[in-house]
DNA sequence: GGAGTTATTGGACAGTTGCGCAATAGTGAT
DNA sequence: ATCACTATTGCGCAACTGTCCAATAACTCC
């Protein structure tokens, strides 16, 4: 294989794990996949790696981590409160990608197993419930929502979106993707004191 | 090892690769594992089971199928609907213990990939979700509980509840174990119409 | 050009896995 | 007591795993 800036070298290696984390599930990732997916030896990923569970974390991190900047850029395109609450819901619940909330169905069950990337879950995990609860705060701030405990309140929304999502991708149609919007919208107008309908 | 009945044999068999299913999760539960778990050779566990697939998931339909008539007689214990359904919060946190949960885990993670595995999830979901339903359409029936749609409300509420504990289980204390409690009662009570502080 | 650096290779290693199979040893019937 | 039956053994096998390492080859600088 031709030689490669080790910079760029890191990025693809993460970026070919990535990719068959979600092809094969987080567990049944191995170097040797990892390396043919690469087009390289398996030597060469711990040349740049220390560890197979490293590495997995970091890939998970990456791919969440994204998905969770691409939201944030998502609320923040929008200036009324309610709307980035909308968007909120938008970019948590991509229908077209059922590959993302299957990486956290694997994140979540593997924690009990890898220390380093139940850390890392964890941490994104409080993340995208600091994001909801500052969308919460600023909404009431502004007079628009209403909400004894907006930490308590982001927890709650997140979990039920969780909950459901979760029965949608591992069991097919249990639940539909159309509900899972339907009821996550109606609770958060319930939560925060929003009229019916108000999100669309 | 003693000679067994066969039918008691395959029996423990099963019994001891949950428990070590429960102790070390799905993926990381091996015929030796389960053999030493049972006090016997590998070789015979192979002569009850035709492939380890097969047993883990019997084992994981055993658990879950358990679990469920276990919460579904300690309803049936109660008379009132408000105190059936305290019954069933209270069987079914206590049922994510953590082993138990972490059983769940592994199950939606798994699903997406090996087909018996998710058959045998989802059916137990939808059988958790009817038990909930047929819990509140009678409340409704004897006035004490409003609906306008049982099903969805069961799914939302059990969607809720699973995504809460999911926390408690993969992160440690992102969520505690009280807050799930308290806030998984204050969504039925407003789910269901009932006054604040009916459920304890 | 040649020299030094290092990205890359491919295989060795010790460990694990599910599974199969000949041999052994209980058990009940005759 | 001898038989057929079969539950049980324990090892062997091939395939897999993460990790390591000497050899190689590609690149940069002089």
């Amino acid at each position: 294989m031709a030689r490669m800036n080790p910079d760029l070298r890191r990025e693809s290696i993460v970026a070919a794990t990535l990719s068959v984390m979600q092809r094969h599930g987080i567990a049944a990732t191995t170097v040797r996949d990892v390396a043919a997916e690469l087009g390289t030896s398996s030597g060469l990923i711990h040349h740049y790696v220390t560890s197979m569970d490293e590495l997995i974390t970091e890939a998970f991190e990456r791919a969440a981590t994204e998905d969770l900047e691409r939201a944030a850029a998502a609320i923040d395109s929008g200036s009324e409160p309610i709307d980035r609450l909308s968007r909120f819901f938008e970019s948590y619940t991509r229908a077209d990608d059922d590959s993302g909330m299957q990486l956290w169905l694997d994140a979540w069950a593997e924690a009990a197993r890898r220390p380093a990337l139940q850390q890392a879950s964890r941490r994104l995990n409080e993340d995208w419930q600091r994001l909801l609860c500052t969308l919460i705060q600023d909404g009431c701030a502004r007079g628009v929502m209403s909400s004894e405990d907006p930490e308590g309140a982001a927890w709650r929304l997140l979990s039920l979106l969780d909950g459901l999502t979760l029965q949608c991708v591992a069991h097919g149609d249990t639940v539909t993707r159309e509900q899972v919007m339907i009821w996550s919208h109606r609770a958060a107008e319930m939560e925060l004191g929003l009229p019916h309908g108000t999100l669309t």
